[in-house]
RNA sequence: GGCCCCGUAGCUCAGUGGAUAGAGCAACGGACUUCGAAUCCGUGUGCGGAGGUUCGAUCCCUCCCGGGGCCA
């Protein structure tokens, strides 16, 4: 069951003394609980007659209207004007920080994501795990942690050193190498001359500002893994065939691992070196929990990661690792593969200036993180108009039209005896917030934002449809609990990283 | 061969133990002298298959079929 901690409903539960959920028919109550069900087993009793001491406990509550036994032991619950009233009271009392801070305790988070080697600009595959990584992030701040946002990245490796010969072998005026980096961006690169690597990341930091993912901090791999040899001694290793491996078998990990190539592979350590110092450098610096933001196809890194943190002796459940299936591509119906290195991805300016920044960013979170994403490139400009967030947008612009040209929203207002269905379902909907946000939370997976602001959207067009705000008898009740529906629109699609606009 | 993810409406997807499984898109038909019609209302014989656990399974377990991915 999902719970609903709203305090209005949280406080009506714990008077009952059982959870209370959002029957999926308003003919099954505002609201219902299952705890007879659940109890009859325990407490070896028929469910229907748990349900009726429920009952017979319902209506002797102030703000329940009437209680009734349905089916095989449910109990549904009719509430009364005053409870709608504390309902709505809670949300415009919380604003903006309505369904959030109940992180218990608060923690130092750390969210890695991104992370892309600065090769080229960021694509829409890396798009996914900024937006995704991103509205985990916000989510987590939400809840009421500190979070903070890093990019990591290596400018050394032998894909650097593909990308510095690409670019130079342009600028001389010939062709790249075989296996180099081609494409428009490479000989905008080589015209201007000098390293391209600093340039790479800035155009990579100011098109991830463009899509609303601010950076606290870099990290580099080179520096990080210079740091090695400081922390050997504190690792279980052993050497074989001249190379110095990991015993991460013995953690909990698949294999052991190599961190150091034999001489005749160089003698140089390899990047999961580099992921162990990286690792304790995260959890030294003093965030509680570190969070990696990475694609599918490194599912196999989630146990290496938890067993390095076991080898050197810290907690693992301190480090997460968040998954999530690629993007791909489709175009005219075919499936490309896309490569960095061929020039034939698509880049996340390209794909933002086509559809825009708002649409991008629901787009790629809206779908849950196991679920894989096939973006038509031909269809992305026409998806536009299309994409529900200008549906959830225009209910917040309506919102933000009615309140222009109401002379204020009431300190305090009266709440008429009887509510109109359309009242009731808004402020319902509106009290599923916090459960929302806190199942984001849990779940590290935001993708059902989206679809509760849509429901949010819904019920507020149709209570505009049935009812007018202004100089109606509920004028101030209704300005207050339009009000209160702009608070958990503009929160919700913060969360996502949608901009919630005043007019369209 | 081992591991991970996914099979829900024509299409894209929500729904991680409850009652009659939902939305967007697409299609058809209605509603603007009224706070924004980028809106509202109406029209839908769908959970890949077989067992199991449970008062109750789209959801949990096992096996099979199908799609995607990683490692070897």
């Amino acid at each position: 069951m999902r719970s609903l901690p709203a305090k209005a409903l949280e406080r009506l539960s714990a008077e009952l003394g059982a959870p209370l959920e959002r029957p999926a028919s308003s003919e099954h109550g505002d609201f219902a609980t299952n705890a007879a069900l659940q109890l009859a087993p325990q407490r070896k009793r028929p469910p229907r007659e748990i349900a009726e001491e429920l009952v017979q406990k319902a209506e002797s509550l102030e703000l329940v209207e009437r209680a009734e036994i349905a089916g095989p032991g449910f109990v549904n619950l009719w509430l009364g004007s005053a409870w709608y009233l504390d309902a709505l009271r809670e949300i415009l009392d919380a604003g903006a920080s309505y369904g959030g801070g109940f992180a218990d305790p608060a923690e130092r988070v750390q969210v890695e994501m991104v992370s892309a080697n600065p090769t080229g600009p960021i694509t829409v595959a890396s798009a996914r795990n900024g937006a995704y990584g991103d509205s985990v992030a916000r989510v987590l701040a939400h809840a009421g942690h500190t979070v903070e946002r890093e990019y990591y990245y290596n400018d050394a490796g032998a894909q650097m050193e593909k990308f510095r010969a690409s670019v130079e072998a342009v600028a001389r005026g010939e062709e790249p190498p075989e296996d180099g980096y081609r494409g428009a961006y490479v000989a905008e690169l080589a015209a201007t001359g000098g390293d391209p690597v600093p340039r790479m990341l800035e155009q990579i930091e100011a098109s991830l500002e463009r899509f609303r993912i601010h950076f606290d901090s870099w990290a580099l791999q080179s520096e990080l893994a210079e740091r090695l040899p400081e922390l050997l001694p504190r690792l279980d290793t052993y050497e074989k065939d001249g190379a110095v491996w990991a015993k991460s078998s013995e953690y909990g990990d698949d294999d052991d691992r190599v961190i150091i190539r034999s001489p005749e592979q160089g003698g140089t350590p390899t990047y999961r070196a580099a992921d162990i110092v990286y690792l304790v450098d995260k959890l030294e610096r003093g965030f509680d929990r570190a969070i990696y933001v990475l694609g599918a196809d490194h599912h196999g890194t989630r146990q290496w990661y938890a067993a390095v943190a076991r080898m050197l002796g810290y907690d693992p459940e301190r480090v997460e690792v968040l998954l999530y299936q690629l993007v791909h591509l489709v175009s005219g119906g075919q499936q490309t593969k896309i490569s960095k290195r061929r020039g034939d991805v698509v880049f996340l300016d390209d794909f933002e200036d086509e559809i825009g920044v708002d649409a991008a960013r629901w787009y790629l979170v809206n779908r849950g993180p196991d679920q894989a994403i096939d973006i038509d490139v031909d269809l992305a400009a026409e998806k536009t108009q299309k994409n529900p967030v200008y549906y959830v947008q225009y209910a917040h612009a309506r919102i933000a039209g009615i309140l222009r040209n109401a002379p204020s929203v009431p300190e305090t207002f009266e709440v008429p005896a009887e509510l109109a269905p359309e009242e009731k379902e808004l402020i319902k909907r509106l009290v599923e917030f916090p459960g929302v946000v806190e199942e984001a939370v849990e779940r590290r997976g935001p993708q059902a934002l989206p679809n509760y602001a849509i429901r949010v959207a819904d019920d507020f067009h149709r209570f505009y449809h049935e009812h007018r705000v202004l100089e109606s008898e509920a004028q101030d009740f209704r300005l207050a609990l339009v009000r209160a529906t702009q608070i958990v629109i503009a929160l919700n699609l913060e969360l996502v990283g949608v901009e919630a606009p005043e007019r369209m």
